[in-house]
DNA sequence: TACCAGAGGAG
DNA sequence: AAATCCTCTGGTA
């Protein structure tokens, strides 16, 4: 018979006779199901501080209430074989009230392994995997976006009434749904009686429509809550879970999550921050980013001014908005949750989880399910006081080399192909093989002076190496694959397996890891340093001129050889002499062939490539807390001077933003900064122009918290910098100072380029008259 | 002028 | 709730 194909979309538990069942959510082929499991119990473990010592605990723990039966089990602890206690409870909510009183019997050493969800601790021991073969059944996914009545700037779900809902699926129903809308037709309007009609509809067709995922932007935060809120106030239920319970709010550090039983509910506002760099993460910025096209944008002020007037032509582009919001989350959800179904897969966590946690988090979520596999027996998290301590102990890292600076003309590029995953599998790094008692003190030291052992495999080296074995196979069959969308896939797959072995190194040095071990993070460090200090050497050795070098990466030239050719041929000889002397599984690799570049500091050039393509690092261009008009003055004078070896071009560009500067023509756009309020605002010692402008804004009405991002503009009036910056929506076109944009955003970006060529501070203080460029 | 807080980038 | 290294700005004394 074969295997009906099912995925795994989302598992709970539920209490009933005072037995916990738990309960797997599967979409199939056709239609979905519920596998119950009555017989699986709740256990945790506890080590004694003796093997001596365990019979006596196993006593104490025996009188305790709630528990149903105590095995012996032996299990590696790091590095060394213990036997610890499998304490079996009744149910899960036993398990927090059990640990505390055993944590306080004598001869006990820790209670491990208690504080791991139950239906996460089923999954992990069945082996199961979440979002397995999702690619072969089609997913229903449907997004949603609200449009809040706010006549006085925020609103308030107390008082203030949802007036549409949008709402796309990839079935493709569209709709807005609204109660006043004047004479507007459009195809996808739906009028209703009122707010209770329109969440009444949204809860019904999302159960109608069969919607499998529930996606929206920042739903996690505003929507549901709001919702949420106004469902209650209304007495209307939003029962939209499988098994018909409501939607639920979780706490998650700072932020809500919206949890739906057995439908789960993805934001993808989270999401595109981690996957896209942008200035800004609102929904029309992602989708610019994605797909090029603008989208349709209202002022949200002015929405409550609108409904009332009651305007058709005001109202239809109201609608309109909203139903983009709408379609523009479903396509975004759409590009974006093949990766969120690949992290699920590869770290086998629920992807209502695995699409909310950060990458420690999904580091963990692994190295827990390979422990099981392992029979390893789980560190505990340490608590708010050790993690304290543990980020206070820094360490030394990479190795920078301080660049050539200036101008530099045929520039060979190589770096080591995954440094620090590589280091961690080749030196065996682990906290279960550092200065182990089996090997003898003389073998290799890491610089450090810690060693490694060399007989037994460590977890994370071993956890690490199935990783990077998988990647490879992954990208042969994706090279081999013909199909575009099978392809797709493979890619998605090897970039997320990519993501997750580079961030290894991070959690070694992670104060709330579980396996967390400052001296496995500072040894690979150290020996990242030791490979990139001999490379520069040998380079040196070799006849190269080493120009710059970052971490894992050398920029070189050949002096006195001009031929492309002749460079490349010395290049190439030079790094298979370094990889003749490398460990096995380590890579120095060809990088690329530059025809010129300038290098101003440490971490900040631009180089042009063959093709004349710019290349630019760390330099305000970069950087998103710079004006567009001195990020595009500066990228256009690197062109002139890289690619076209035009300085007169460059000089003409910097006259020319001045002017426009000056004449006072510049649209806001072009002169907006972007910097993100990084702490709650009562926090700040010093407050910047960012704050200093949120501020204004919040006296207001606004609201602002960690993590938004503030546009704002310098605009004439005002003392010092902070006093003249302005939230852009309050800024009128043409209300900028024009001094500020001059002598701090444009000339400070370009000077740094002109002065790395050898110009002093005086010959370029002439700029504004005329600039003489030669020579060069 | 010197120093510090704050931000955001590189790898 | 991944690490460190690094540059640069604007506020403050």
């Amino acid at each position: 018979m074969p295997v009906e194909i099912k995925t795994l979309l989302d598992a709970d538990y539920i209490t009933r006779d005072e037995k916990a069942v738990i309960r797997l959510f599967y979409k199939k082929k056709n239609g979905r199901e519920i596998v119950e499991i009555p017989d699986f119990d709740p256990y945790f473990y506890v080590t004694a501080d003796d093997d001596k010592n365990l019979g006596e605990l196993d006593e104490n723990i025996k009188g305790l209430p709630n528990v149903i039966k105590i095995e012996r089990k032996q299990m590696t602890d790091i590095r060394d074989e213990i036997l610890v206690l499998r304490v079996t409870v009744k149910e899960p909510r036993n398990v927090p009230e059990l640990r505390e009183k055993i944590k306080g019997l004598e001869h006990c050493r820790e209670v491990r392994e208690a504080a791991i969800p139950f239906a996460e601790r089923y999954i992990i021991n069945s082996s199961l995997v979440p979002m397995e073969n999702c690619e072969e059944i089609s997913m229903n996914i449907a997004s949603f976006d609200m449009e809040v009545y706010n006549p006085r700037g925020e609103p308030h779900s107390d008082k203030d009434p949802i007036i549409m809902i949008s709402y796309a699926d990839s079935l493709g129903l569209e709709r807005v749904w609204t109660y006043r809308g004047g004479n507007v037709k459009l195809p996808f309007l739906e009028i209703l009686d009122n707010e209770e009609g329109i969440i009444k509809k949204l809860v019904d067709t999302i159960k109608k429509q069969n919607i499998d995922i529930i996606t929206g932007y920042n739903t996690d935060n505003f929507d549901f809550p709001y919702l949420k809120e106004r469902a209650e106030k209304l007495k209307i239920k939003l029962d939209l879970g499988i098994d018909e319970s409501p939607v639920k709010l979780e706490r998650r550090g700072m932020n809500l999550g919206a949890r739906i039983r057995g439908r789960p509910h993805v934001d993808m506002f989270p999401i595109c921050r981690q996957v896209f760099n942008l200035s800004r993460y609102r929904l029309e910025d992602v989708y610019l980013e994605i797909y090029g096209i603008e989208k349709p944008d209202i002022k949200v002020g002015e929405l409550a001014k609108i409904w009332d007037s009651e305007d058709t032509e005001e109202l239809r582009k109201l609608f309109e908005y909203s139903m983009s919001d709408a379609i523009c989350a479903l396509k975004i959800a759409v590009s974006l949750l093949p990766r969120q179904y690949e992290l699920s897969q590869i770290t086998r966590d629920l992807i209502y989880e695995s699409s909310r946690s950060a990458s420690g988090q999904r580091v963990e979520a692994l190295l827990v399910r390979k422990a099981y596999e392992k029979n390893i027996i789980v560190p505990n998290k340490p608590s708010d006081r050790i993690a304290e301590e543990r980020s206070r102990l820094t360490y030394v890292g990479a190795y920078v080399v301080e660049p050539k600076k200036g101008i530099h003309d045929n520039i060979v590029l190589f770096d080591f192909r995954s440094l620090y995953p590589s280091i961690i599998i080749s030196h065996n790094i682990d906290t279960s093989t550092i200065d182990c008692k089996c090997c003898e003190k003389d073998h290799y030291k890491s610089p450090t002076g810690h060693y490694f052992c060399r007989k037994n495999t460590g977890f994370i080296p071993e956890v690490l190496n199935e990783i990077v074995t998988k990647r490879i196979a992954v990208k042969k069959r994706m090279n081999e694959e013909k199909g575009h969308e099978k392809r797709k896939f493979l890619d998605v797959e090897q970039q997320a397996l990519k993501i997750l072995a580079n961030s290894m190194y991070g959690y070694f040095g992670f104060a709330r890891a579980r396996w967390y071990s400052r001296e496995c993070a500072e040894s690979i460090a150290a020996l990242g340093r030791e490979y990139i200090h001999k490379t520069i050497s040998d380079a040196g050795k070799d006849g190269f001129n080493v120009i710059y070098g970052d971490t894992d990466s050398v920029y070189i030239t050949k002096p006195g050889e001009g031929k492309k050719e002749k460079i490349l041929e010395n290049a190439v000889k030079f790094s298979d002499k370094i990889n003749r002397e490398l460990p096995e599984g380590m890579e120095l690799e060809y990088g690329g062939f530059y025809p010129r570049g300038i290098f101003i500091t440490k971490k900040r050039y631009a180089l042009t490539d063959e093709k004349g393509k710019l290349v630019v690092k760390g330099l305000e261009t970069r950087r998103r807390d710079w004006a567009n008009i001195a990020k595009e003055t500066q990228e256009a004078v690197l062109n002139a001077i890289l690619r076209d070896k035009d300085p007169e071009r460059a000089a003409e560009i910097v006259k020319k933003a001045v002017q426009d500067i000056k004449t006072g023509n510049v649209p806001l756009k072009e002169l907006a900064i972007n910097t993100q309020i990084t702490k709650g605002m009562a926090e700040y010692v010093q407050a910047g122009p960012h704050v200093v402008a949120a501020k204004k804004a919040i006296k207001k009405g606004y609201e602002f918290k960690q993590g938004d991002i503030i546009t704002y503009i310098v605009t004439k009036k005002g003392g010092s910098i902070s006093d003249k910056s302005v939230i852009m929506d309050f800024v009128k076109e043409g209300d900028y100072d024009a001094d500020y944009y001059i002598n701090n955003q444009v000339l400070p970006a370009v000077m740094r380029i002109l002065e790395a060529l050898g110009y002093s501070e005086d010959e370029l203080k002439g700029l504004g008259k005329q600039m003489k460029l030669g020579g060069f």
